[in-house]
DNA sequence: CTAAAATATTAGGCATACCTAAATATTAAA
DNA sequence: TTTAATATTTAGGTATGCCTAATATTTTAG
C-alpha cells in the first residue's frame, strides 16, 4: 500500500483525474483533449504535464500525449473514489440528479480527507458504482476493471447487474422506470431471435434485441 | 434576502468567518488575533483586511481592528453554516469525534454550494446547533443569537436545552453519559443551596451547583 | 516528398496570496 | 511627557497557475 507523501494541489489533482478519465486502452492522452476537458489553454496543459512528469506522476511524450505513472494513477484513483462516493451520497441521500451531483462532487473531491472518504464509503454501505454505473476505486486505490458486455452477450439464465445504458434518453427513461438502471440486478430468462426476456425484481420485461444491445451488464459471479 | 453576487476566494471566506468567530460584543477584532488564528503574518492580514474593506465586506480601523459589514457578515454566516452542518454530518453519520470533524469541515466548507448545504440541512433534520452546541446559521444567513446562561440561573420548573458544557473532560464525559450534552432537553426540577435536581428524559439527576454552573442552557421558550 | 495542419515551446505577463525586512505611527505605561 | 511596546505600512520577493503572441517542430495528407 503506497503512502501518500505530500498533498497535491487541486489543479494537479484535476489533471491527474482527467488524464485517468480520458485514457482508453493505454493510449497516451493527447494534450489537446486534456486542455479541452479542463477548459484551459494548451500552453498551460503543456506546462503542467511537464511538471507532473518532473514529480513522477506522469510520462509526457511530445506529439503523443500523457500517461500516468503508477504513482499518478493512484492519486487519480483516490480522487476519483472521493468524487464518485460524493456522487452516490448526493444522489441517494440528498436527492440530487446526477448532473448536479457530478458538479458538486467536482468541488468536494479536492477537500475530502481519505479517512472521510472511507467513513462515507461505509455509511453508503460500500457502493461498487456511482449513479452512472461507473466503478468506484477501493480505499487502497485499486479500480476494478469492469468486464461489461451487452446484455445480448449473456447466456440465458445468467444473473448480472447493469453497468450503464447506452440508449437515447427516452429509452433510458423507460428502462429506468422499469428498474433497469446502473447498479440494478437482472436475470436473463430467455433469448429469441429479435427479443429477450429479463427478470427485474418481481417483474419480467421483454426487450427488443436492439435495446438490449445498449444495456451494458456485468455477470454476477465471473470477474473477467 | 441579499443575493450572492460573486464567489469569494477560499482565503477571503476564511478571513470573514474567523472575524465573525473572534468578534465579541461588537468590538472590532484586532488584526494580531486574526493573524494568529489564521497562522499568517500580520502583514498579510493587514493587506487582506484592506482588500476586504475595498470590496465592502469589512471595515478596518487601524489600531482598532476589523468589523464585518452586513454583506461580510452574511458571507461569514453562509460559510459558518456549511461548516457546522458538515460537523453535524461527520459526527452523527460518519462517527467522527468533534476535533476531527471540525478539521475536515474546515476544508469542506469552502467547496459546498449553498444548495448542497440546504439539502444536507434537511437530511440532518434541521439541526439547530453543531456538536459543540454552537448555533447553525439558517439558510437565509441569519444566525440566531443564543441567550445561553448557566443552568443555575434558571427558575425551578423551567425547561431548557443545553448549549454547551464548560467543564473538564471527565465532567463532560459524565454529563454526556447521562444525556446532558449540547442539544439535549432538560427540565430543572429543584434548586437547593449547593445542588440542583434536573430531569433528563426519564431520568433525574442531582448535580453539584459548581457543575451545574458550567452547563450553559437556553430556556425553552423565551428568546432573550 | 512537400506543404498544410496540428502540436510544442519560449518569452513575457497577470492575479492571488503569501513572505521578510525595514521604516513609521500609535498607544499605553512609567 | 517621554519611552517602550505594539501595530501598521511600504517595499520588494516567492510560488502557483493561469494567459497571449510568436516561434519552432512534427505529423499527416495530398
Amino acid at each position: 500500500m503506497t503512502e501518500i507523501s505530500f498533498v497535491l494541489s487541486e489543479s494537479m489533482e484535476m489533471y491527474l483525474v482527467n488524464i485517468a478519465r480520458l485514457r482508453e486502452n493505454d493510449q497516451p492522452v493527447p494534450l489537446s483533449q486534456l486542455a479541452e476537458m479542463l477548459s484551459i489553454s494548451p500552453v498551460s496543459a503543456n506546462e503542467m504535464c511537464r511538471k507532473l512528469q518532473d514529480q513522477g506522476f506522469a510520462v509526457y511524450q511530445p506529439y503523443k500525449g500523457v500517461l500516468l505513472t503508477p504513482a499518478g494513477e493512484q492519486r487519480a484513483y483516490y480522487t476519483l473514489r472521493r468524487h464518485r462516493l460524493w456522487e452516490v451520497f448526493l444522489v441517494q441521500k440528498l436527492g440530487f440528479d446526477y448532473a448536479e451531483a457530478h458538479e458538486a462532487a467536482c468541488q468536494l473531491e479536492h477537500s475530502t480527507p481519505n479517512l472521510v472518504a472511507d467513513r462515507l464509503d461505509a455509511f453508503l454501505e460500500y457502493p461498487q458504482v456511482n449513479p452512472e454505473g461507473e466503478p468506484i476505486p477501493r480505499s487502497d486505490g485499486v479500480l476494478s476493471i469492469r468486464s461489461w458486455r451487452p446484455l445480448t452477450a449473456l447466456p440465458p439464465g445468467k444473473a448480472c447487474h447493469v453497468i450503464r445504458c447506452d440508449a437515447n434518453s427516452a429509452e433510458c427513461f423507460f428502462l429506468d422506470e422499469h428498474g433497469i438502471r446502473p447498479g440494478a440486478s437482472l436475470t436473463l430468462q430467455a433469448i429469441a431471435t429479435d427479443s429477450l426476456l429479463v427478470q427485474v425484481g418481481e417483474a419480467q420485461i421483454s426487450l427488443a434485441r436492439s435495446l438490449a444491445e445498449s444495456i451494458k451488464v456485468e455477470p454476477e459471479d465471473i470477474d473477467s
